[in-house]
DNA sequence: GTGAAAGCGCTAACAT
DNA sequence: ATGTTAGCGCTTTCAC
């Protein structure tokens, strides 16, 4: 057990100076008007001394802190780690810390998380939802508490908040015509079980895509299944069942992608001589697989651009605001079509 | 621009009640003695008028935020973000945030971090070290503000705190090994040209490995790159190049190793026939890879159990220690040796 | 250019 | 079982 050291308050710097503590105060955050010559003895004070500005009492102080908050459904996905880990350094860049929440795709958690994060005066959230928040409403309170927040990729489907996603008709539409063009004649979509609408606006794009190339929309080509690799495999393998087979596949992730191509080489099937397949996210895991995975690229970068800009507005404008961004998508070709 | 809604307070909450607030207080912590039915009615009113602790107020009074902070080179790769994602779960369930911090690899930037989480006060840290962060000792300043923290997979040197690391001697020993007694004669070893100990101690692991097998240590066979899969194809292309080639392959990272099995596949260079290739960190990477990689897992989520106990025994006892877990690795087999 | 006073929302310690 | 007092470290406002 080891004896409580205090740590070095604006007090005892200004003490050691015999000066009082507002100046202090005033010489560190560069403000109001004091001599240089005190300001830099101030300082240099401090330094000496290990101030470190209690940011406890100040953020208590300005009723505010200068942490975002970001609450995904899990971290792993290469998705989310990738945009988070975007988002930390940008925040970093702009003066604010991040804190991260886990919804672990549990609705009741994500309520008990916004909770949390009003407690804390976050100065702006950044969410993409879990798989039942679809009709839910839990983060209205944040409206009410005046804390400015965006979505990204996944929304609650009547938000009134801002969001930023990527132009998910278009990247499905443009997946499937890509397949076409090669000379595919029966495209098969797996989705997972999520009612999201980035994975509507997919579907939508998907039989758009058809229609406008005068085929026909199969519901026996259109499957659901779970999230990951393992799912992708299985469903491939009820897709390759039917009587009359797919040869291309619409992935809605680039691990359910995979698992496709999986299934395919391990029963002799030609990738894209006999099945092209095409991904969404353009995950690393991608360029492992052989062949290399053709996927839809969602532009991390821009949407962590996108979403700075959204946040940043409202909290300085000190207003919330209710607005979309759509990000293009870009088709990464590599081997799979 | 919108009015400035103010947020309830216990006073609030005192006032419409008739009561004291420090009555609220102790009714919605479950302190002091007063009446069920009064606390019961508080919590209703509280809930009611949407009272939501101020916990900025909270932890500026009790001078200690209810925050860990983890600091990592990196989100994105595997190993981090599965730790991470593991982290946050068992914080939240005990009762913490968690504020996420990336050093990009920089020294320096760990510095301004460090400054930074001790002015938030935070409960304590966890991290694992920038690439540089070898002989530095920039987390000492941690010792003196008397916050507990705990150092994973990279530690600096030097360094006086509690760290938790798997057993990357027996690791590089046991993957050496297992490469042998399936016949192989001759193996490589790709490393980062990081300094970390966790690199050195697998190197040393694979001398070891060789010297008890009464093989000799080659220096050619040892190879440094960086720390992704390109890197990997590019080191392998050199070991390939020797006139005495491998037959086996250890790397650092699956994602370097990976690389390697790229490379060799697309010079028809047969896997595990020809050349074998094992990896560390059981990235699910190494399943989308044909043939699949033979990986030395770290076991992540003992890996998190470990710092919590490291960290929450310094957190509650009020002390600091300065204790080393290992934990002990297990190769994971797949289709690669 | 500097000082003094006041208060953010909460809780520990001491009343009653 | 409940109330009163005081103060955490900081910054805004007003005074000099």
């Amino acid at each position: 057990m080891s004896e409580n050291i205090k740590p070095v308050t604006i007090k005892d710097v200004a003490k050691e100076l015999g000066i009082h503590h507002v100046t202090v105060s005033r010489a560190l955050r560069n403000t109001g008007s004091l001599k240089a010559e005190t300001r830099e003895l101030i300082k240099k004070t401090a330094n000496e001394l290990g101030y470190k500005p209690n940011r406890l009492a100040r953020n208590f102080r300005n009723k505010k802190s200068d942490v975002l908050a970001v609450v995904v459904p899990d971290l792993r996905p290469y998705f989310f780690s990738k945009y988070i880990s975007d988002f930390i350094e940008v925040a970093q860049k702009e003066g604010y810390s991040v804190m991260i929440f886990q919804s672990s795709e549990k609705a009741d958690l994500e309520k008990e998380i916004i909770d949390s994060l009003i407690g804390y005066r976050v100065m702006g959230v950044v969410a993409s939802v879990a798989k039942d928040t679809v009709h839910e409403n839990h983060f209205d309170v944040l409206k009410q508490e005046q804390i400015p927040y965006v979505f990204f990729d996944r929304a609650p489907e009547q938000t009134k908040a801002s969001q930023i996603l990527v132009n998910n008709f278009q990247g499905a539409y443009d997946a499937v015509t890509a397949m076409l063009k090669s000379g595919k004649k029966r495209i098969a979509y797996i989705s997972t079980n999520y009612e999201h609408k980035i994975f509507q606006d997919r579907l939508l794009g998907y039989k758009q895509a058809l229609k406008d190339n005068g085929l026909p929309y199969l519901e026996e080509l259109v499957v659901k299944g779970g999230f990951f690799m393992k799912d992708g495999f299985d469903v491939t393998k009820t897709l390759m069942a039917l009587k009359e087979k797919p040869d291309g596949i619409l992935a809605v992730r680039d691990e359910i992608g995979i698992g496709a191509i999986k299934y395919l080489k391990e029963n002799g099937i030609r990738i894209p001589e006999d099945v092209a397949v095409i991904g969404f996210d353009n995950d690393p895991m991608g360029v492992a697989c052989e062949p290399e995975l053709t996927t839809v690229d969602q532009s991390v970068p821009s949407m962590v651009e996108g979403t700075f800009d959204l946040l940043l507005r409202q909290i300085k404008n000190n207003s919330l605001n209710f607005e979309k961004k759509l990000i293009e998508p870009k088709i990464i070709f590599r081997g799979s079509v």
